[in-house]
DNA sequence: GTGGTCTAGACCACG
DNA sequence: GTGGTCTAGACCACA
């Protein structure tokens, strides 16, 4: 299930996405799954058919999933190319994070402390 | 100076509030100095003085800053409540940052050296 | 054999239709020789018949194929016709593909090893 | 100027995409030279400004254009990135041409030829 | 003024 | 039934 946040400012459409690629990125949702048709997806969640649209548009020039037309929309195996895009945005996310964290004065045994505890779970 | 980077996609009042913010966090804008005057830094910039005031309006809310009617925008003390609010926000952006590299299959090992090799410089 | 490839986003009547004219072209298939049955090759690939269907009309009316009712659908004789369509489309094909690669900055001496290398095999 | 074609079947947004990346790739439009405003396009075209939205965020994406909140969207210098996908993107296309031009029996000999000429103007 | 998102509803091609 | 395109028109944030 896809949760929506109304508030955060983040489009919808994105959160739509963002779910979908996590589901298949823990192999929730693996390669050849159908994800829900458009319209289906868009009456459950009460949003507009296009919203949705333009999630899986995203993610299939991501490479995330393919499309037939007629068919549906499909995980596609996980490529490559997809997956060293993904981490090389997530790695670059982290240095910021890292810097940024630095800066407003929190020391390094601090983020030692909640990566170990992240890891764990 | 604050640089802007346009292609960035980032709001220019966020550039130019987090460039302040990280001036005061790194000590070189101190505790009673003077910010610049909205026109004199928007002219300088080449912006509208509108985007340096919902800058400046954001940084005094936050408490980094104090605005004297007639006299122009400072560093404020740097107040225990501003410090941790800000150090509690980079500690979500950090915990989440890790979250997601876990999620994309980065492995704990690899974030390690990257947080070292951050904490050096 | 047809090989289909989902992924690609061509609808799959096109695939069978291209996959018959190849195949025709490369006299694989000769005149006279019979087509699957719609049903048959439907069954085979386990898709719709309308889809094999609307492969076979096309070919039909490209020329390459006429059918008999009630007895199925053959490769016909290679006429001048067809086969002078089929080759001024390739042309103006080529022609694009090479004013779009100069275009893009790619120089001539690439596109000649290119095709040194494709008409050697 | 770009001219749209209703009767190919290609996508509006596609036709208005590959019309602007073309002027980029021919040096017709440079690095920091301004779009028209999505509505001015939009009204002058006599198309949805949805549609022409849909272009310029697709030219986004493949990295030709950046966008600025409230100013518009701007030609970006040409990265190593893009140009490289795009060639290699041209170069798939030329092969596949050869290919094909080659199955319907047009000999080496007259691909030189056309390859000459186009390369000549 | 600019672009970005979202809705509502239509039409088309594919299967 | 599926997804893809397009239109019309609204609302918002940014400058």
């Amino acid at each position: 299930m896809i949760l929506l946040n109304y508030k955060s400012g983040v489009p919808i459409w994105e959160q739509i996405r963002d779910g979908f690629k996590r589901q298949i990125l823990a192999d929730v949702l693996t390669a050849g799954d159908k994800l829900p048709s458009v319209r289906a997806l868009a009456s459950e969640l009460g949003i507009n058919p296009n919203t949705i649209q333009r999630a899986y548009t995203e993610l299939e020039t991501a490479g995330f999933v393919y499309t037939v037309a007629g068919r549906g929309c499909f995980v596609a195996e996980k490529s490559e190319g997809s997956l060293i895009a993904e981490q090389s945005a997530r790695l670059e996310d982290f240095k910021k994070a890292v810097k940024e964290a630095l800066e407003s004065g929190i020391d390094k045994k601090r983020l030692l402390e909640i990566l170990e505890k992240e890891t764990e779970e």
